[in-house]
DNA sequence: CATGAATGAGAATTCATTCAT
DNA sequence: AATGAATGAATTCTCATTCAT
């Protein structure tokens, strides 16, 4: 049985609050142009008060990423965790990076800041982007060492596959009426497996 | 005729080297690292100087970036103005992107700055951005009127394609060996047109 | 006979402990970089207690330095009640301010610190040391009075022996192994009784 | 023949100037209150020009202390740059002093702070004040030999020698009217060569 | 009484922009 | 036209002080 104090429970409630401020802030204002005071104003604490849980911007940008992304990992590992035949992984991946994004709109501007980095931030978060490319290549090695699809670099494979769908699902989070998430997922399964050619 | 006098070959020569610096400085730092000290320094001018060519910071980065993706849509399009089929088409596309980033090493970091409005930029250049999809989706919907390739949302696949083939160009920018040109080629336009299914 | 209850005990006993831990984080830090979180977790007490006892900052740090100092004063008082010869008296002054040093090793900072106002400081703490200086020029002039040592202004002469002197204690708390007491008692009253003429 | 542009001018006018700014500052606040911003105020410029001349605060405030010492080195090395008997020696150091203390007033604050590193400075200015103490200790020890003076710790009593004249030079400082110069050299000067015993 | 999380005024520093030369 | 010294608004971060628990 886990033990958690109050003081646990006020601390862990604060920190999310304050990344998930982070979060719109990033997203509203781009990642250089979030300052403190807004992270602050929109979390609703002084600005103060983000010291007492961050040791500085830095810090905060970095973990409000990585609370993030340790999620779509998480999501994307699940859909990924089945016996299921390749293309049925492909869309269980496809409709969790959707479902991610929907519930996480504000994510999407944070993501494709951090992917390189930026003016003040020193560290890179480019590894944790760098593992989910490599994590989907080592699914491609699989199907195609399973014969499940044709032998070609899987790294370079799964550049192409992530970010091409990534521009989908990011372009979803910015329509006002994306069209149905099956539609999507449909259509980057099928140009992915079958072309596009008649 | 238009009449160019030395004061506007002058001008124009001034104009071209401070974005050009622009450039390397925002490749080296990234977008809001890149001061317009070190702009100005890179460009062998006073600071003061680049405030007679470009009203602030923010129409000189606009500029730099407008006339690097003029350069990037003339080579797309001189690529796609051939009546050769898509397939051709596609390949031509795919091997001016690569020739323009090969030229341009630099810039992908501006591209990649800018595709979304970053930090004190208040003007996006996401127009130049939506355009180059646009371009793509309707060679892609005339490809489908020509029965050349299946019927769907040309949008969308123009931001599947676009993105996914980037992602590799500027893959192979940060390559010390990127493999030949012809193989990446070679691996987008096959699975773009046959997909992956063994 | 005062009644002191148990909560006037407590009260003196926190106090005291408040200004013990005061005097050891300014001795360690500097006057100014000596933080009330510091100095509390010193005292091992949490920060708003230390204002229960204390009405800020300012106060804490007069406070800590006007128990020391008194101390100190009780001790050089000691060593002057007596009737004994100015040469005497001199010497008895000296062993007490090197025995006051070296059991409060970390005052002597503070002791430096607040000769003059420094920083947030506002009230000086300057009267005590002025009173220091008055208190030896009494002593001083007493002695000329009395025909023991020549005629000259006392003032000067209490503010010479005293900083020379204190130069001398401070030097000892700072050497790893400092002479034997006896020997810098002897430098110092030797030079200001005969002089160094040979 | 110098050559000395007209930049290298204004460069050294704007460095002193601020420096005489900083000095005034401190003196009036202290070390650690002294802001950036007081001193460019007193310096008649802005805040970010302080910032062009040097590179952060502690460079500054470092600067000031070492340009002024250099200054009061050099009286005291002439001082004792001839070949006369040490009383001689001696009184001529005490001149340098006070001379330089009354041209400087100020600085004595600034002195007195800077013996020994306080809150944000890193780098003590302390080796300034060993090499005065060191030097003065050098000028004993040669009496000594020459049989001027008696045989004891010349660095001991260098320590008593500086300090108590320090205190007494500070003194007429703080005096709004000193006694004359000659009488306060001739107090130190006859405690140390004869002592006071009558 | 004691606590320590929260506060926010204030400090150092940076850098786009201006303007006298 | 070109310069670059000067500017000061804006930003990050610190820490004395308060106050609800």
């Amino acid at each position: 049985m886990p033990v958690r104090s109050k003081e646990d429970v006020v601390q862990e409630f604060r920190v999310q609050s304050i990344q998930d401020a982070a979060m719109r802030v990033i997203a509203r204002r781009g990642m250089s142009a979030a300052t403190m005071q807004e992270i602050a104003e929109e979390a609703g604490v002084a600005k103060g008060t983000i010291y007492l849980y961050f040791r500085d911007r830095e810090e905060l940008v970095e973990k409000t990423f990585d609370g993030a992304i340790t999620e779509l990992s998480g999501r994307i590992e699940t859909a990924l965790s089945s016996e299921a035949p390749f293309d049925q992984k492909l869309r269980a991946v496809l409709s969790a990076e959707i479902g991610f994004f929907r519930e996480h709109r504000e994510f999407f501007r944070l993501y494709i800041s951090l992917r390189r980095p930026e003016g003040r931030q020193k560290r890179t978060c480019e590894p944790r982007y760098r593992a989910r490319i490599e994590r989907m290549a080592a699914v491609l090695r699989q199907a195609m060492e399973r014969g499940e699809i044709r032998t070609m670099d899987p790294t370079r494979l799964a550049l192409f596959l992530i970010e091409g769908s990534d521009a989908i699902v990011i372009e979803r989070v910015l329509q006002e009426e994306p069209p149905p998430e099956q539609e999507d997922i449909d259509l980057i399964a099928g140009v992915i497996l079958e072309g596009i050619r008649q």
